[in-house]
DNA sequence: TACGAGTGTAAGTCATAACTTACCGTAAGT
DNA sequence: ACTTACGGTAAGTTATGACTTACACTCGTA
């Protein structure tokens, strides 16, 4: 079942869900780095920390690029920019509503 | 394993991550609504939806209202805050280091 | 107080995905 | 060419979590 199109937001979500690679994302984000660098730091194997960075890539969140026998990954801006896109789509709104309900309980009190 | 803190922002993307559970985010962030008639509108039961509804709750993603014997949800700025300042914690830095390394690459071809 | 509407929780099932080890390919150095 | 470093992929295991049905609780109303 798939509810909405917008498939770079959506799977960035269901790619930093995980704690993982979230901390994965986090490391490149600071600093690019190879895939063997990057499993040194964490509590996973190789191929895992592997498969984790083909899923953000996949998601838009990182890119890689092969420089000589290694690949270094590195932040990619758009993964981020649609989830911004997303956030800010809901954020106004968000304020408002709850502004506005905010508001009508006081009213409540009050009488 | 847990890599970090900031409990609220990392439930938020876990929470948003299914996407069950974000349609049900979108639709009372549209309207405030109550579980039955979000389970009208949605190919699951609505034990399911009540369920999705406490984890976006504990997201800090939306607020429960009792109201009469229904209760109402909606939307919570907290959860969409904590995320929009993680997401901005990187973003500025996404795009430089993104910049940079494209201003080499170009180094790179034109020598 | 009895009843219907609305909802949370418990328990169990099943699909997914996170992880492991084993294997294979590719690039650089001797 | 051989070897070593680096990393993606396959296959299998296991934990997680999304879903269901059944049950219990609360609130308003007759």
């Amino acid at each position: 079942m798939t509810y909405t199109r917008n498939t770079l937001a959506i799977d960035s979500f269901a790619a930093l869900g995980d704690p993982t690679r979230r901390a994965i994302f986090e490391r490149v984000a600071m600093k690019p780095a190879s895939v063997g660098y990057l499993a040194k730091g964490l509590p996973v194997s190789r191929p895992a920390v592997s498969q984790h960075l083909r899923v953000l890539k996949e998601a838009g969140l990182v890119t890689e690029s092969p420089e000589g026998a290694r690949r270094i990954y590195r932040i990619d801006p758009r993964g981020i920019a649609a989830m911004r896109a997303w956030l800010d789509s809901h954020w106004a709104f968000a304020l408002d509503a709850f502004k506005e309900f905010a508001d009508k309980q006081d009213e409540e009190k009050s009488k």
